[in-house]
DNA sequence: TGTAATTTCGTGTGCGCACACGGCAAAAAT
DNA sequence: ATTTTTGCCGTGTGCGCACACGAAATTACA
């Protein structure tokens, strides 16, 4: 039934540490023989067993993360990160070590640095957050020479023998967002998109977040009547957000939706709650506290989650089932566009 | 770092031997050297290497599975196995041996008779679905007297020592259609809930279906002003279906929006084509292909899945996780119920 | 032709565990 | 007092693989 490597090496005619050489291209073996046990390797298909292998193997499976870090202000990239930690310890047993290489999102040297650290650490892949796309392209032809996997989470920089990318479709999000909003407001509505404070590592997401809305009404409905008005809100404080709106309204009545195409909808929904406008259809981003604190009192309508701790996790299942089982994943594992209302939100906190 | 039986031995003063009579309560150890191992195996929190425990042994794990096959008709068993068989080959290293027992959905003795099999074929646990209440109450008490461990998908029968029910809650996914409803429509409106062929196994389901859709407005808008009419149909013919709902729409007139609480919806889809209703909201259940085509055509708004090809998968990986890994489920694998539109729907499709 | 250097290959050990077998004592039977 | 049984325990082998070591075969060189 399953091919061994003893298998193979009485059929070459050979020992078992000649078929072992030839498997690990550790040389040392004559081209003669090495085409033969090549030949029936692929002949039996051979495939070897993951348990002995790594059972006898003495190296780890070396990952490094480099992801920005973390603070009170900015959870965002705590989540990726106690995602891989989950995917660790349930692969736990197979020998796999992360370390992380945690930068500063806002200083360009930091990166630098760390990716520096992170090559220094030779390890077997890298999974990394692209904020600076120069840059990262060339950490990633870097770890393209030295024979280190990569993979790039949360946005693509689709750098060639990228391993996969994992992470949202931005654009289909927005689109989810638009027919939300299209279903909740009646024909011929005034609809506003507000965009707070883009911060630097969803700052392309947000963009493509805002085509797909429009993309909605452009192809499906062109004679729909929807006005959409843009509105982009520099600095994420309650007070300055607060005069954006109330000009805004003043400017245009009857908005009957609204978009925020991040996080921070939960300040627009405190808005809403303050001036009585709970019935405006309310849609934005992101399972964070103070949103679902608006879920939950109906001012926010729905949620998507872009599912930042299923976007760790995946990344490092992926590198495991590359480098421990030999499976190539597909170049993009798009994470599913979660719509999350009041009813369905327990199912999806963790 | 790591504790091996052999470090145990050394601790206890015994050879690895009876350390591992004692681990595999094999007897033939006397009662004083047993407790100190014990003693000590806990103390050093000893945790066997799955990937030696595997390689070494050389019986599989013996999974039954006990659900209904699939027809033509009945596609809907189909994907829990699939999704079971996904989860085995991705353990497949780990030596999982499923072997399937499926009944007829409408025979009681068919049932019965496969639950013997089952048994006979002496397996370490058993994924059930339970259609036959009674009669899979005793069929779970006989795995518990023969030590076998077992878990009910789809639907929960909440037996003593069952190790995990794998499945969707059924009242919650009715108050999200009744939100994604209840968004859609204006206040005061007539709100239809179809029930149409109410299968065998999907009963219950479609019960606490309606009672969370009501719950919905009893809890969170008693003054909503929504009126919700029932209609109940027999038969899952068009015929039989159109005439039900043109007296219905006869008798009541300005229906907004119509809940079907099972995958028949396209169905229902289908007249509202017909008789040029699509504006009317549409909800229900299930991602099969000709609901699909309506979702797509915008006729159907939402469908709820219930993902079950994702029971079957977390059925199985439960029952690894247990017998191989040792660690104990949620009593309650509740899947999230996700909403499916149009938008959204190329990320679910697999 | 003989010796050294190099290439090529086989063997052995260990990873941590399961399980069979056999040994050695004390207890029981004769 | 001797066999026989029984309880209790240690040892050894194998699971499939990685890797080190050393042996044999080949080549290079004097």
């Amino acid at each position: 039934m399953k091919v061994r490597i003893k298998d193979i090496a009485d059929r070459a005619g050979v020992s078992a540490g000649t078929v072992d050489r030839v498997i690990h291209n550790r040389g040392e073996v004559s081209e003669k023989t090495r085409k033969r046990v090549i030949g029936i390797l692929k002949e039996q298909h051979y495939e070897p067993d993951i348990l002995a292998r790594t059972l006898a193997s003495r190296h780890p499976l070396k990952v490094a993360v480099l992801i920005p870090f973390h603070t009170p202000e900015n959870w965002f990239w705590k989540k990726p990160l106690s995602g891989i930690y989950d995917a660790c310890s349930e692969l736990n047993h197979f020998k796999i070590e992360v370390r992380e290489f945690l930068y500063d999102q806002f200083a360009k040297g930091d990166f630098i640095e760390k990716a520096d650290e992170g090559l220094n650490y030779l390890p077997d892949a890298v999974i990394a957050a692209p904020v600076y796309f120069q840059e990262t392209t060339e950490f990633f032809s870097r770890c393209s020479e030295s024979g280190i996997h990569f993979i790039s989470v949360n946005s693509n920089i689709d750098h060639p023998g990228q391993l996969t990318y994992v992470g949202q479709d931005s654009r289909s999000s927005g689109r989810v967002a638009a027919q939300l909003i299209d279903f909740g407001v009646l024909k011929d509505s005034r609809i506003l998109v507000v965009s707070i404070a883009m911060d630097k590592d969803n700052y392309s997401h947000i963009l493509r977040r805002e085509e797909g809305f429009r993309e909605f009404w452009g192809r499906n409905n062109k004679a729909s009547g929807m006005e959409i008005i843009n509105l982009s809100i520099a600095k994420d404080s309650y007070p300055y957000i607060r005069r954006a709106l109330t000009e805004t309204f003043h400017k245009y009545d009857s908005i009957a939706g609204i978009f925020v195409t991040n996080s921070r909808v939960y300040q627009v929904a405190k808005y809403l709650q303050n001036t009585s406008r709970e019935d405006i259809c309310l849609v934005g981003y992101d399972l964070i506290n103070p949103n679902i604190k608006y879920l939950n009192s109906g001012t926010i309508d729905f949620l998507i989650s872009q599912k930042p701790h299923e976007q760790g996790y995946k990344a490092l299942v992926t590198v495991f089932n590359k480098l421990k089982m030999n499976k190539q994943p597909s170049p993009e594992q798009l994470i599913p566009i979660d719509i999350i209302c009041k009813e369905n939100l327990c199912c999806y906190q963790v």
